[in-house]
DNA sequence: CTGGATCCCGTTAGATACTG
DNA sequence: CAGTATCTAACGGGATCCAG
């Protein structure tokens, strides 16, 4: 049997967990990602192209909190004009990885969710 | 050679897709498809204590965003007091199984992650 | 008494302009 | 080029209110 500590201790890992995929389970972080890993190395404006509808300042943002989180490498080079590249680092690509599943299944499951959504609202 | 047509007609098919990756990788909506998915059908109520931290505002929400994409099926019985239950729908269930490795991606890598942010911290 | 709608308020995102 | 500053609009949380 359990003890009452080993449930505490799970009941404070999962908690923990959820903070976790509150964290990655966003949508410009996955957005992000996807272009990290689809496009490798590449500098700030050309990934803010690569993830259509992203403002400066929630790429900046969104890509500080990655790296905090250890998923994203930021290079910069001391040069003028400034050059500041970013890649996934190994726990980003497992991170991605991870993910692959999520964009397989809204590729093959997007007409689905479309006619739900007609059906639900010609109901209301 | 792919003709234009092809070209515009498959940008705005992965515009679709990130729009619909937007709707679903949501902090609250993966909570609640886990929740689900783990508990079987149940209750409002049951589900809000199911995902802590969750207002009933935002759990009222993202029920309805769900329902509408054919996620989730929502019963309504009508008796006093009023019961309503949720469940998953099939397409709702392959959702969360496409999500389960980023489960168990985070339930792997926390560590790291932790690992990661004290380093980037003490690293300011 | 449950499920949920509404109102108010603080926080956050987005657009634009500006800077090293 | 790669951000930061500022303003406004939208969103989330909490309390309250309402219908069955």
């Amino acid at each position: 049997m359990r003890s009452e500590a080993e449930v505490m201790a799970d009941e404070r890992v999962s908690a923990l967990v959820d903070d976790l995929i509150g964290r990655v389970a966003d949508k410009w972080t996955m957005l992000v990602l996807e272009a990290l890993e689809e496009h490798g190395l590449q500098r700030f404006t050309q990934l803010g192209r690569r993830v259509p509808g992203i403002s400066q300042k929630m790429l900046t943002q969104t890509l500080r909190q990655m790296e905090r989180d250890g998923l994203v490498e930021r290079t910069v080079h001391p040069v003028v004009p400034p050059h500041v590249d970013y890649c996934l680092t190994s726990l980003g690509s497992s991170l991605s990885e991870a993910f692959c599943g999520v964009w397989l299944w809204a590729e093959a499951n997007l007409r689905k969710v479309e006619a739900a959504r007609t059906a639900f609202d010609r109901r209301e």
